[in-house]
DNA sequence: ATAATACTGTACTAAAAAGGTATAGTATAG
DNA sequence: CTATACTATACCTTTTTAGTACAGTATTAT
């Protein structure tokens, strides 16, 4: 019942944008030094980013990664999404054949599980990173 | 973002003992022959049950696995939390020495991800066996 | 008593997922 | 026209999850 490291990284690489301003172009060098994450693996995270809109790339000398959207634009849901795919805390909500008892709707105890799944997704749609930044910790 | 498949059987185990009702015995055999859960599995799984006090176990000739407390009093999270462990969608919130930042207390984004930590729990804390039974779907 | 039954405990194996790395290629600014 | 920085695919290693095997112990019926 949790958030993959990659996601964890994508969630601090979008709050690290968010800080330094909607259009602000930064390097991908610098986003993995600034949040201590492999270079590589980096650069494979902010491609699924940019396929799911939340940012933008800029190719050649001066390019970098950028927000594709103002930080209040942004909430939690999508960038784990982007990531980890649909969020659904019991795989047979999703993947009906994953059921080894064949009955997902009629099961009560998936039932229970969807509940809590809505409330989830709609807690992480409702957290955009306007609020997430300016939250006091 | 997802509970693991021995969770997921967990739930159905508890909820098939809840059916039969609370002081109800039944053996492994049949709970793995009505939850088409691998035996061996199973008795591994029930094992998780009978430590965090949620279920007990009779043996001997007509042995078998019984609640330990009224379905009433059996919440999702405490089946969960059974199998695998503490609630905590992000490993940081658990683990500080995950966080590859080592700043989880001052980090906004673990902030966030904390309080929806908490509502999550709440809410599988709230739901019990009793009224899981009970819903209509 | 004792045999059959059904749970206990540890250890092991296989498969899947996650995390991370390598290499060759493409677009752009200067 | 070259250095830079992003793109794309493929690969490898580690960790986690799911499932299996086997030797042992407690209980009940006979």
């Amino acid at each position: 019942m949790r958030i993959s490291q990659e996601t964890d990284y994508a969630i601090r690489v979008v709050l690290y944008l968010s800080q330094l301003g909607y259009g602000e172009i930064v390097g991908a060098k610098t986003i993995a030094e600034h949040e201590a994450i492999s270079l590589r693996f980096l650069l494979k995270l902010l491609r699924k980013l940019i396929k799911t809109g939340i940012i933008h790339s800029h190719r050649g000398i001066k390019g970098g990664y950028s927000l594709a959207k103002p930080p209040e634009k942004i909430n939690l849901k999508e960038v784990i999404e982007a990531i980890d795919g649909p969020i659904y805390i019991n795989r047979c909500l999703y993947e009906p054949e994953y059921c080894n008892k064949q009955y997902t709707a009629h099961c009560k105890a998936h039932q229970a599980l969807s509940n809590v799944n809505k409330l989830l997704a709609a807690e992480l749609e409702r957290l955009n990173f306007q609020s997430i930044l300016k939250q006091d910790i």
